[in-house]
DNA sequence: ACCCAGGGTAACT
DNA sequence: AGTTACCATGGG
């Protein structure tokens, strides 16, 4: 029998909302699975989910809290099928069909920021454990629960002191994110207003950030739908399937169709 | 042991 | 302006 924990948040799921998928679709690394729930930490807060036929329960949430934090983070308030029935491309409605329920989740800039530029050249499964050693190391909160380290944390230290997340070259990348971000002369607010141009080139002020890290960071830390961020896969997929350059209906919503691509190719290889 | 990974930088042509 | 070696580390 199991024990239902008190502060728990029921609602009817919305269409094109598939819970796993979200979270295990390479775009966030916090997330994790077991007895049968998904869990993890996002705003500071631990919560476990779980998703049946039309409901989602998150476990550990408020009213408040989800709608403050958690209606806006798995993005319940865009139109994915007003977006998603817009595809008229042979490949995009074949990985859609075969994972809808992808969102584009709305995670925490420096969150974002600092967990793509640990994903340079870097597989999924060590950019989690790295990324969950920063965080039992430097985060805030009980053990297993802990936050994001903050940029201003994270801007006194230095390379020696991140030597246990064995993070490799990445290290120094951090810490210069971390104090450009911290200082203001990487100003996230301005980032979030103006047009994602001007986040490119900010972003790119940092060591260690390039195209493709802007592009994450603009796309899961800014919601900014029209990124498009190129990894090796996305590489394969445009030389493989779009010699010509994306179809014309993604047009506004290249990050979209990128999730789903960069997905599906990715459970081909296996 | 080997190849590769949600890349970027700097040093080359 | 367009290649290429190198960067740390460890998963598969």
């Amino acid at each position: 029998m199991e024990i239902i924990m008190k502060n728990c948040y029921i609602i009817e799921c919305p269409q094109h909302f598939n819970l796993g998928l979200s979270l295990d679709c390479g775009q966030a690394f916090r997330w994790s699975f077991a007895d049968d729930m998904w869990q993890g930490v996002a705003f500071g807060r631990f919560i476990k989910l779980q998703q049946t036929d039309n409901q989602l329960i998150i476990h550990n949430c408020t009213e408040d809290d989800f709608n403050s934090i958690w209606k806006h983070y798995f993005d319940f308030e865009l139109d994915y099928e007003k977006i998603l029935s817009s595809y008229d491309d042979e490949y995009l409605i074949t990985a859609v069909k075969e994972y809808n329920g992808i969102r584009i989740l709305r995670q925490e800039p420096w969150e974002a920021l600092c967990s793509f530029i640990i994903s340079q050249n870097n597989n999924i499964p060590r950019i989690k454990g790295i990324i969950e050693r920063l965080c039992e190391t430097l985060g805030d909160g009980e053990q297993g629960k802990k936050s994001f380290p903050s940029a201003e944390k994270l801007s006194t230290l230095t390379v020696d002191d991140l030597a246990p997340l064995r993070a490799g070259f990445r290290a120094k990348y951090i810490l210069d994110a971390a104090q450009k971000v911290a200082s203001g002369e990487i100003d996230f607010s301005k980032i979030r207003e103006n047009p994602i141009e001007f986040g490119r080139e900010e972003l790119q002020k940092i060591k260690g950030v390039g195209a493709k890290v802007a592009e994450c960071t603009l796309l899961y830390g800014f919601h900014k739908i029209e990124a498009f961020p190129v990894d090796v896969w996305v590489k394969r997929i445009m030389a493989e399937m779009y010699p010509d350059g994306l179809p014309e209906c993604t047009k506004g919503t290249e990050g979209i169709a990128q999730q789903y691509l960069f997905h599906w190719r990715r459970m081909q290889n296996r």
